[in-house]
DNA sequence: TTGAAAGCGATACCAG
DNA sequence: CTGGTATCGCTTTCAA
């Protein structure tokens, strides 16, 4: 059953035939000035002072016409704009990340930058970065790993100052938020090995766009482990209860002892399908998810995880702002992933 | 303990100083031949046939330069642009909404149009509509519902050919995505009546933002309920724990035999506080979600919930092609959503 | 087939 | 204090 558009009727008669946009020389004409005047009156130009009448004349000639200044012919003029580009994360975003980039959107626009989302980012932002660099902003900040050296060139050489990158690697000659994923794995990882766990899974998830997380998170799980007699299993799990039942099944067969989640949701699914399955938690099988999320705190037992912190939305903005302030200092690189274990009773 | 920020040592030295952003003209200038030409070249003008050699002289140039065209000048010149505006939600929005949004997106991009976030919807978009009308976009797209008819104008004098709301109710002169959240309220009524329950209660989240679905969520159960013996009890309710906790302390003197928890999330967090206090689900009190996300299926008992049909991404970027194409037509209000239960144990 | 030139809307210099 | 004017980068007639 599907309801979709269902058009209901409406009583409003065809609006007026739509005038054309008024421009400044509207205005400038209405109030009997010249273009420039208007130009300083709706500026507040201080180099140049116009008398009260003339600038009350203006500002109702403005008002009256509706008035909007076109912000792509001022940036033209002016020969820059503070535009702020930000593609969309190609990943699912969870309530972490997503408050993250809110606050980083709200502290660029208290150092008056025009935060824009355009597109996506993606396996091929090379290309992509030919179309954001049409819109010449004067930052851009890339989340995940799909813009190379070339893309940031073309950036650069269109006028972007600053071009910053949210992944685990850096590029050439970006700016790196380096999001480094191999701490939560290793976090995880050590946790569980102190708590005499030795054969270890990692839910590698199938939601397409997560292997930029799962990839470095597994080899820190290995990086961890390295030189000790704990053994890593990889199991590829999508998010679906089918497939957590599927890897329910053969669990025992596993021989694991311990499971590193990958993150709280990941966790949920698979601890339910364990328990559906008769698996003890955290006797017969410990648990540890990531992220922190509320839901682990609500589930029994209470979900062990990786905290991770992210650096506040105001210092990337303030990156961002020097950066636009002077282009030519070299790139910086910042670790800005801090993990931490969470100890409750999954593990 | 916090890690924000940790500036590692970087080597590449400073990159070499920025040449100027490279014009259509230098690529005349460089491949021998008029900006006419150029424009000609790189648009694939069909009206006019160039050359081979001239063709490959300008792209020749064009790639040595790192050339890309500017897109406001472009626009300017052109009088319009195919820049949909979207400001993003101001409510914290579900992995339901946020599907959504991402397939209007990609079918928008699909019929040709530039998506762009802008900013934020929120309670005072009235005054934001001036901010968006400066960017000139042939149509907007906003959600909830801080738009009313003055914002409407503005948009419309500064050349949008649409501007539609997705929210609960219509606005003056704008396209209209009616999102009936009534009729999720009225739909989890009926279902827990027809159960044999009399005494409801209906969460309220204290998160901002959400009264928009909130509000008309609990209206619809009111209405549902109407003429009937059953009682409804609003109960505020943060997203935290300890809220939850003195909720459920308080449980058995409000004597309650049914509660509407707004959405799965706030679901699951009364339901665990519930079994912490010994309440009986569903014996005791009966517990319904809405959304209908995959955590419902992995609680115990598992939760019984409204299901939330949104119409496709497709549809909406049509409608929005529709008015574009044709801005004299009366706005369009289409009912969007679609609302049914699905039964599980907790109810 | 190519080039010269007008003009989109706003701003900032320089005269008056 | 205010008005003319050149200019930003690009497209598109109109002529050659």
């Amino acid at each position: 059953m599907r309801y979709v558009m269902v058009q209901i009727p409406n009583t409003p008669p065809p609006p007026a035939p739509p005038r054309s946009v008024p421009t400044s020389a509207d205005v400038a004409r209405l109030a009997g000035v010249s273009r420039a005047t208007v130009s300083y009156v709706l500026n507040n130009t201080s180099a140049v002072r116009i008398s009260e009448p003339t600038r009350r004349r203006v500002h109702a000639a403005a008002r009256e016409l509706g008035y909007v200044p076109h912000a792509a012919a001022r940036s033209l003029r002016a020969g820059h704009s503070r535009m702020v580009l930000m593609p969309a994360p190609n990943f699912p975003v969870g309530p972490l990340y997503s408050r993250f980039i809110a606050e980083v959107q709200w502290a660029l626009g208290r150092l008056d930058y025009t935060v824009v989302q355009y597109g996506t980012a993606g396996p091929h932002d090379d290309e992509a970065a030919r179309a954001w660099a049409e819109l010449r902003p004067v930052a851009v900040l890339v989340p995940g790993s799909g813009l190379g050296a070339r893309g940031v060139a073309v950036l650069k050489r269109s006028g972007a100052r600053a071009v910053v990158t949210l992944a685990p690697e850096p590029v050439e000659g970006a700016h790196a938020l380096l999001m480094d994923h191999e701490a939560v794995g290793h976090c995880a990882a050590r946790h569980l090995y102190a708590r005499g766990r030795r054969r270890i899974g990692v839910v590698m998830p199938g939601d397409a766009g997560l292997e930029l997380f799962s990839v470095p998170r597994l080899a820190g799980v290995r990086h961890a482990l390295r030189g000790t007699d704990a053994t890593v299993t990889e199991l590829p799990l999508a998010h679906d209860e089918e497939s957590a039942a599927r890897l329910a099944a053969r669990w025992r067969g596993l021989g694991l002892d311990a499971v590193f989640a990958y993150n709280d949701e990941y966790a949920m699914l698979l601890m339910r399908a364990l328990q559906d399955e008769g698996v003890a938690i955290p006797g017969e099988t410990a648990v540890i998810g990531a992220d922190d999320l509320m839901l682990g705190r609500l589930l029994r037992p209470r979900l062990s995880t990786v905290h991770i912190e992210l650096p506040s939305g105001r210092d990337l903005a303030e990156l961002v702002d020097r950066a636009v302030r002077d282009p030519a200092t070299a790139p910086e690189r910042h670790k800005v992933l801090g993990a931490s274990v969470v100890h409750r009773d999954s593990s």
